[in-house]
DNA sequence: TTAAGTGCAAAAACTTTGCATATTT
DNA sequence: AAATATGCAAAGTTTTTGCACTTAA
């Protein structure tokens, strides 16, 4: 378990009350589970229920508003890498945050890392007075095996 | 019409045609839209056959093929600004590429370049074999307005 | 000619919502 | 007690697909 002490489940307590909003058992193991994920994993609403499902029965509305409630609180990043559904990561601080390369053919996905982008983003962001939340580069591009095979789209 | 030059409907119907596809009225419509795009703007895929629709009858589902085949050769990218749909601007080389800076609450979405970033998107992508089609900065935050508003979600 | 592209309508996939009930604060 | 959150089922959006017909190469 690599990232299990970044971001307690009293500080999403903390956070969601200074709102007026509350913590609840699904919260917390939404959290809890994007915690134990493996670095260089993602999930999509539809994966994160199915994890969920056995043994805790969180219902899919839940699972949509949850994902959609902790990325606008910055806790999670909403990945557009395949086709057709947002995955969702941690949003992860410095040493381990980074950006995706991602095939259009195939969708095989690469993390990276970039100080200067962080950088570059966090400035654009604060000059013109925006909060920053994420700070992604997503690269589009046809990797070493799609460029040699005649697959088309 | 500021960009009218960069793509045209020859250099389309080459590539289309280098890869065993097919120039058709339809995709030449769909590109020279996008070419009289004002900067800054975008399109999904309903508002681009809402545009189509009076003039040329061009339908739904080709838009979504066309939209897909043009991101996929590097023609257009594809933004995921908004919430529930993408949407789609052509993908311009280096004097006019530029990055978002979108607001999560409102999604006022600002543009900014970066010689920089692109220059790392490039290399990142290279330097594995990649063959880069686009790259994109997204950086989710909250514009002023939005920071001093209480409204949530 | 013949393989790719289109339009249509139907289906699939994904996401949101209304409402009664359960829970945090 | 009051207001937020959940689960369920139903509805809403967005996107894809099958198929017969058309058209570019």
């Amino acid at each position: 378990m690599v990232n299990s002490t970044q971001y307690t489940s009293a500080a999403l307590k903390a956070e969601l009350n200074s709102k007026g909003w509350r913590m609840t058992p699904q919260r917390e193991t939404i959290l809890k589970v994007f915690q134990e994920l493996p670095a260089g994993n993602h999930l999509n609403a539809e994966e994160l229920h199915a994890r969920l499902e056995t043994s805790s029965g969180i219902s899919l509305s839940t699972v949509y508003r949850t994902l959609k409630l902790m990325a606008r609180m910055g806790i999670l990043r909403e990945l557009e890498l395949a086709e057709g559904h947002k995955h969702y990561e941690l949003n992860q601080p410095y040493p381990h945050h980074h950006h995706h390369l991602v095939c259009v053919k195939c969708y095989r996905t690469i993390e990276f890392k970039s100080n200067p982008i962080l950088t570059i983003g966090s400035k654009a962001a604060t000059e013109r007075g925006f909060k920053l939340l994420d700070c992604q580069l997503t690269i589009h591009a046809v990797c070493p095996e799609c460029q040699r095979s005649i697959v088309p789209l």
